[in-house]
DNA sequence: GTCTATAAGAAGATAGAC
DNA sequence: GTCTATCTTCTTATAGAC
């Protein structure tokens, strides 16, 4: 890693435990194991560094949505894979996308610092529920309309199944946000909630 | 409403928008009209305000939780109240729990504010979960454990079908609080999502 | 590119008059 | 209880040596 990307990363770090009007320059220079001055000749300004964070994972994360199922690219392709879907199949799904969510290094620490940045900056409001409710919603609408269509699936609107499948997922993440302790709890209810969300939906047997 | 009073509104009006790091003595004593120097007259440093409003709200939440339905405390008497339940209670409860966490003066502020303190006090964060998962969960988890035993309601895990009733209209919830624009939009989903709730535990016809 | 020294300004809090 | 004036400390950022 590059010292610029040094200071990303720290920074990253930073601003999603304190938020990043109580970060200082300084501490950024700490965890990076340089002074604050030396800051300034890789970024023009603590805000800069702020945006170069926000672009990166942007990057990111428009690279990898598509190959863990957050996003709506290419989901149509992916239901084919999901044709067999099974109890089993349903329930790896589910916690994949929450572990991924929850300790997905990058994923994790720009969720919590969205989470702090969200009432002051419109843009970010609009990314945070861009990634974490629009995409993975819209994604799972494409998947549970085509499971209806197959007759895997019960007939109902597959945007309310994706709303009630993903939003316990996510309910429980922002509760591991606050408490890691809860990890397994979290998982379990995830695993009951999709055996019975199954149960209330799918054809197939057990 | 005393000095006292204005300053800690205005400071918690300031606090949820922005987040106490970001939020100064002068924009405080700013919003009520006083000079900064003169909030020392009421408290002895800006987080003595910050901790007084905590200790306020909380006082407030105790008191309204039960009556709203958030709470344990009295779910079981509540409970007789839905004996009768309908579709269209079960769509009334739903949507007044959103609207009132969304729009309740103190509700609205107090959550904006823990947000952007939960990852900095451990306290907050336990408190945020309390108010906002927890309890809620577990006072309808009461409420469909009576339904079920009252054969109201198909059979099931009573705290999973809790789970599965709550946790969309927490995450609405937080799309509309980054988000004001989303609310009719919010409540719809919130309506639909009941009407197929009620379709897959419920046994009396629409 | 990193450092030390330092400027420039902001922010929390106090002193003391009214 | 509110004000003006002020103190002290903190924080971002720059200057300039190495």
């Amino acid at each position: 890693m590059t010292t610029k990307e040094r200071i990303m990363d720290e920074a990253l770090t930073l601003f999603s435990q304190k938020g990043y009007g109580d970060v200082y320059v300084g501490e950024i220079a700490d965890a990076v194991g340089i002074k604050a001055p030396s800051l300034y000749k890789h970024f023009k300004s603590k805000k800069d560094i702020f945006d170069a964070i926000i672009e990166e994972i942007g990057k990111r994360y428009e690279e990898q949505a598509s190959s863990i199922g957050i996003n709506g690219n290419n989901s149509m392709e992916d239901a084919f894979l999901y044709l067999d879907i099974s109890e089993e199949v349903l329930i790896k799904i589910g916690k994949d996308l929450f572990l991924y969510f929850l300790h997905d290094g990058y994923m994790s620490r720009f969720r919590k610092m969205l989470t702090l940045e969200q009432f002051r900056n419109p843009d970010l409001a609009m990314l945070y529920t861009k990634q974490f409710f629009t995409d993975p919603v819209e994604y799972q609408t494409n998947i549970f309309s085509i499971l209806c269509n197959m007759e895997k699936f019960k007939e109902a609107d597959p945007k309310i199944m994706a709303l009630q499948f993903y939003s316990p997922i996510y309910t429980l993440l922002t509760v591991c946000d606050r408490d890691p302790k809860m990890e397994k709890k979290a998982v379990k209810l995830i695993e009951y909630h999709i055996r019975q969300f199954n149960s209330n939906y799918g054809k197939a047997k057990k």
